[in-house]
RNA sequence: UCCUCGGUAGCUCAAUCGGCAGAGCGGGUGGCUGUUAACCACUAGGUUGGGGGUUCAAGUCCCUCCCGGGGAGCCA
C-alpha cells in the first residue's frame, strides 16, 4: 500500500493506495457513505461501506465536515465523483475529528467570511485563486529572469518615501525615531540600476489610505522594475511586453482553473502587444466629449477611467499627465513642461489602473526644484539625490499592483480574495 | 473624512400598516446500498448590535453610539 497524491491517481488507478487529507464534505445512506476528500492536491471521493470497514463505520458515516483522516483504499476511475476519481476505502484512520466547522455548505456574507479567512483559505475557490496567484507570480520572476534583469530586494523600514508622507504608516525605530514602511521600493531600484542596469523588486507594499473601496488593500504585493537607460517610450514597451507576458503565461497554466472561477478566457485572450496609447489631454477630450467638464489639471477619477477603458478591448497607457497631479519624481517633457514622462496602464473589462510607471527626472538641480516645490524636505533625499552626482542616465521604470492582475485575471469582484490574508481598513485580524 | 446600504438562531435570510419571532443550512436523534449543496422524519436552538425615547403594544418609528459592506477621494 503506497502513499500517494490525490493529483497522481492516473497513475495508481486499480491500485492499493494511502491518501492524508481532510473531509471536505459528507454524504451518508444507511451502509454506504460518501466523503469528498481533500488532500491539498486535489479532491477525490471516498466510498466507505459499511460491509467493508466494520466498527468504525458508525463514526464514518457521521464524520463532521473538515475533520483529518488517514484513508486506505483502491483508486478507481469514476465520472460521477468530484476530481473523477474514487477510493474505495478499505481502512480509515481518523486523525482528529473536527468540531462543528463554522463555513457551512450554504452562502455566507464577507464580514463572516473575513473573519473566517483563515478556515476560509480551504475552500475550493480560495485554494483555486491561490494556485493562480502562485502561477503569476512564477511568471512575472521568469519574465524578469529571461529578460536579464537582477532581482534587488528592497527594504520594508524606510525614512524617504516615494509620494507624500500623509499614506504612510510610521513605526516607532530604536533611538531613530519614526521610520515608515515601505510604499515603494523604486527610489531603491534606482541606486541599484548604476550597477546592475536592469533590476526589479518584488514584495509588500504599505499605503495608510482611509481606502474602502473593492481595489484597496492597505498590505498588498507590488512589482517593480527599473532599467538604465529607458526611455518613457522604452519603458511602455516594456510594460506591455511584461503584461502580456504574465496574462499569457498564467492564463495557459491555469486554464482549468479559471474556468472552475467561471472567467471568460476571450478578454484574455486579446491581451498582447501592442496596447492603446491616448494622452492625457486626449483623455481629457473623449470625457469632454461624453458631457464631462473635468478641468485640465485635475487627475481622472475612478468614473472617469471607466468611460476610457471601455472604449478598448484590451490595456490601455494614459500618458503625460500636468507635473502637478504626480509624484516629484517625473521627468517633464522637455518642450513641454508643465506634462510629465508617465503612464497608468488601464485594465480593461472596468478594471482599471494596474500599473503606474514613468521615466524619472535625472537632472539634479530639476529634482531639487521639484522636491522643494511638493514641499518635501531635500535633506531626507541625500542618498537619492547623490544618484544625480555620480553618472546619471536616463532610465525609467514601473510598478504592477499584483492583487489587481490577479483580480482581473481571474475575474473576481474584490481584490480581498486575491490575497491569503487581507489587510484592509477595518481588519488586521486573522 | 464624506456619501450610501446593512446588523434578527452557529450561518444565509424572512417577518405585510407598529400586533404570537420564522425558514433553509449546520447541530442532535432515527431512517435509507451510488450520493452530487444527497434525501426523509422528529428535535434543540433567540438579550432582533448597545443605550435611550414614542406607544396599550417596537425586529419594525425617533435619537444616539458601536460594528460591517459598497462607493468617493487617493492610489497599485
Amino acid at each position: 500500500m503506497q502513499e500517494c497524491l490525490i493529483r497522481d491517481f492516473p497513475d495508481f488507478i486499480g491500485k492499493e493506495v494511502t491518501i492524508k487529507g481532510w473531509v471536505s464534505n459528507r454524504r451518508s445512506s444507511g451502509r454506504v457513505s460518501f466523503l469528498v476528500f481533500r488532500d491539498g492536491s486535489g479532491i477525490c471521493q471516498v466510498i466507505a461501506e459499511r460491509d467493508t470497514l466494520g466498527e468504525i463505520y458508525a463514526e464514518i458515516k457521521k464524520i463532521p465536515i473538515e475533520s483529518s483522516a488517514i484513508v486506505h483504499g483502491t483508486v478507481v476511475e469514476e465520472s460521477r465523483a468530484p476530481g473523477g476519481f474514487e477510493v474505495q476505502a478499505s481502512g480509515i484512520e481518523i486523525v482528529q475529528k473536527s468540531e462543528e466547522f463554522p463555513i457551512g455548505k450554504k452562502e455566507h456574507g464577507p464580514d463572516f467570511l473575513l473573519s473566517n479567512r483563515h478556515l476560509w483559505l480551504r475552500s475550493q475557490r480560495q485554494t483555486t485563486i491561490m494556485r493562480v496567484r502562485d502561477a503569476l507570480v512564477r511568471h512575472v520572476r521568469n519574465y524578469f529572469y529571461e529578460n536579464g534583469f537582477t532581482l534587488i530586494d528592497t527594504p520594508i523600514f524606510t525614512t524617504t518615501c516615494g509620494e507624500d508622507t500623509s499614506n504612510l504608516f510610521s513605526v516607532e525605530y530604536f533611538d531613530l525615531g519614526k521610520t515608515y514602511l515601505s510604499q515603494t521600493g523604486q527610489l531603491y531600484l534606482e541606486a541599484a540600476i548604476s550597477g546592475l542596469g536592469k533590476v526589479y523588486c518584488l514584495g509588500p507594499t504599505f499605503r495608510a489610505e482611509r481606502s474602502k473601496t473593492r481595489r484597496h488593500l492597505t498590505e498588498f504585493w507590488m512589482v517593480e522594475a527599473e532599467v538604465a537607460f529607458n526611455d518613457h517610450k522604452k519603458n511602455l514597451e516594456l510594460q506591455e511586453d511584461f503584461v502580456s507576458y504574465i496574462v499569457q503565461n498564467t492564463l495557459a497554466e491555469k486554464e482549468a482553473e479559471l474556468l472552475s472561477l467561471e472567467r471568460d478566457l476571450e478578454p484574455l485572450k486579446k491581451v498582447v502587444p501592442p496596447f492603446h496609447r491616448i494622452s492625457y489631454d486626449e483623455a481629457l477630450d473623449i470625457l469632454r466629449k461624453q458631457g464631462s467638464d473635468i478641468q485640465w489639471g485635475a487627475d481622472l477619477g475612478a468614473d472617469d477611467e471607466t468611460v476610457i477603458t471601455q472604449l478598448f478591448d484590451k490595456p490601455v497607457f494614459i500618458e503625460n499627465y500636468p507635473k502637478q497631479t504626480k509624484a516629484f519624481y517625473m521627468k517633464q517633457v522637455p518642450d513641454k513642461p508643465e506634462y510629465v514622462y508617465c503612464a497608468d496602464l488601464l485594465a480593461p473589462e472596468g478594471y482599471g489602473e494596474i500599473i503606474g510607471g514613468s521615466q524619472r527626472e535625472d537632472n539634479l538641480d530639476v529634482l531639487l526644484k521639484s522636491i522643494r516645490d511638493n514641499n518635501l524636505e531635500p535633506e531626507r533625499y541625500g542618498w537619492y539625490l547623490d544618484l544625480r552626482k555620480y553618472g546619471s542616465v536616463p532610465h525609467a521604470g514601473f510598478g504592477l499592483g499584483i492583487e489587481r492582475t490577479l483580480s482581473w485575471i481571474c475575474g473576481l469582484k474584490h481584490v480581498r480574495e486575491t490575497i491569503p490574508f487581507p489587510r484592509m481598513i477595518y481588519r488586521a485580524y486573522p
